[in-house]
RNA sequence: UAGACAAACCGGGCAAUUGCUUCCCGACUUGUCGGGAUGAGGAAAGUCCGAACUUCAUAGAACAGGGUGCCGGAUAACAUCCGGGUAUCCCGGAAGGGAUAACUGAUAGUGCCACAGAAAAUAUACCGCCUCGGCUUCGGUCGGGGUAAGGGUGAAAAGGCGAGGUAAGAGCUCACCGCUCCGACAGUAAUGUCGGAGGCACGGCAAACCACACCCGAAGCAAGGUCAAGUAUAAAGAUCGUUUCUCUUCGGAGAAAUAGGGUUGUUCGCUUGAAUGAUCACAAUAGUGAUCGCGAUCUUUGGGUAGACCGCUGGAACCCGGCAGUAAUGCCUGGUCAAGAUAAAUAAUUGCCAUCCCUCUGCGGGAUUACAGAAUUCGGCUUACAGGUUUGCAGCUAUCAG
RNA sequence: GUGAGUAUAGCUCAGUUGGUCAGAGCACCAGGUUGUGGCCCUGGGGGUCGUGGGUUCAAGUCCCACUACUCACC
């Protein structure tokens, strides 16, 4: 298996799942307040991570949305090893739907890699420590 | 010459690493790996027009409704494009040139024209001008009549201007201009030119209703089709119907008709076309009403699934050349195949070059660009757009020369 | 993606055939009433009618383009 890679089975493709994250997923922000993760955390035979990634119309134009959920998908593809491994030692999959808090077009016409990346670094950081530090967090 | 303007075209390039979509080939452990190819725009946008395509059993007619509106041509079609005409505006001494235009009809009818003004469309005379009669303190005043030349009002005042004419005036008469009608000529036509007549009768608004001419069935790829999975012939309310005939082995079968349905409304046409009756009351046996059942349609509420495949990209396609045409465009020869995703691919990092910005200059630093992201597909329109290339130049701005 | 609709005072909404017309309720301000406050009474301020063109003598209203927002869909 690639260690960069990013395929379809990484990916939630579910209409289902989207839902129960939207309603039941704990939250998580980053460290600027920029970005925000809503994550669920479950027992299974087939531990991994899958993630999503989901921008609000309101937050810009096409363009910009697009550019926003591509530099998110990268450097989670970067980043995304540590988290992987975690999960795997615990029999856990975690599902993950990243997006925008503070971001909008209005105030960041431009978007830079690095800042997104350090964005996502310490979203990931902060579900790995749920995950090996404190279980009482979510029970699904 | 430059700018601006108009038209056409481009709108970062190359290399390396990591990663994604679709397709092809190979391998096996049959869903993974390896290799190769491929991957956003001129507006993909707004969804403003026009089509293709699909469904509505047919895709019909009339009315209603909607759209278009100088003429001719192009086109699959159009509100688009091309050529011509007319009007308005701009430049110019003129000849002429350029820009813009929802550019049919106001003598088919209806309606509206606030305020002001005498009067806003059948001129009903406020001031004024002229005249006749009465009274008079001789300044005027009252009454009848004529008058649209002048004043004032208004966005707009009843053809304009000059001369004659008159009590004062008036197309009352005449010349010129305008308008309407008729004729001739030129043009496919819109229209233009010339000639004659009318004596003006005809204010504006149809992006007010409307009239005339032409066009339009409706909904939209979340259309629609196939498969898989799965629920409940679900509930409430409203309206209407529950008819007739033939055959019969008496179980039933067949035919006709009705209600109703058939992608907005009404009517016609076409097409399709349901049901099992029972009980009670009134009455004269015909029949009428009520309740229950059954059937159809409509409205509201509720339940299930939201997976896969087809539609899905080769087309009124694009490029080069030739011919026809003033042009839009058409025809012919040759060549090319150029995204097809579905919580949704087309990206990230680094280096070099190019461009731009910051800086007095160098060094250096920053940005990868502006507008903007395919979603069934085409033809247009509209709107947004850093910078660059080419062509044009009637007029505009600046500079230089004569 | 496709198809509908809305925009008027700080908020919620009227505005008919174009006209002397930009209005109502709540909110705000001032005065009155009351020992004080509320309720109540009287008066007042506040608007580029989403933006830009066009038609018209005259546009919130008619026509066109744009902007923002809302809703529906198997």
């Amino acid at each position: 298996m690639k260690l960069f890679s990013l395929s379809k089975y990484e990916r939630i493709k579910e209409k289902k799942k989207i839902q129960l994250l939207i309603q039941d997923g704990s939250s998580v922000f980053s460290s600027r307040n920029s970005l925000k993760a809503i994550y669920i955390i479950q027992d299974s035979n087939e531990p991994g991570v899958k993630i999503a990634v989901g921008i609000s119309r309101k937050a810009g134009k096409a363009v910009w949305r697009n550019k926003l959920k591509r530099l998110i998908r990268n450097a989670y593809r970067l980043n995304k090893i540590p988290l992987l491994e975690t999960a795997k030692q615990k029999n856990k999959l975690v599902l993950i739907l990243f997006t925008s808090l503070s971001y909008n077009e209005l105030n960041n016409k431009k978007l830079f890699y690095r800042e997104i990346e350090a964005e996502v670094k310490s979203l990931l950081d902060k579900i790995e420590k749920r995950i090996s530090g404190k279980p009482k967090v979510n029970q699904q």
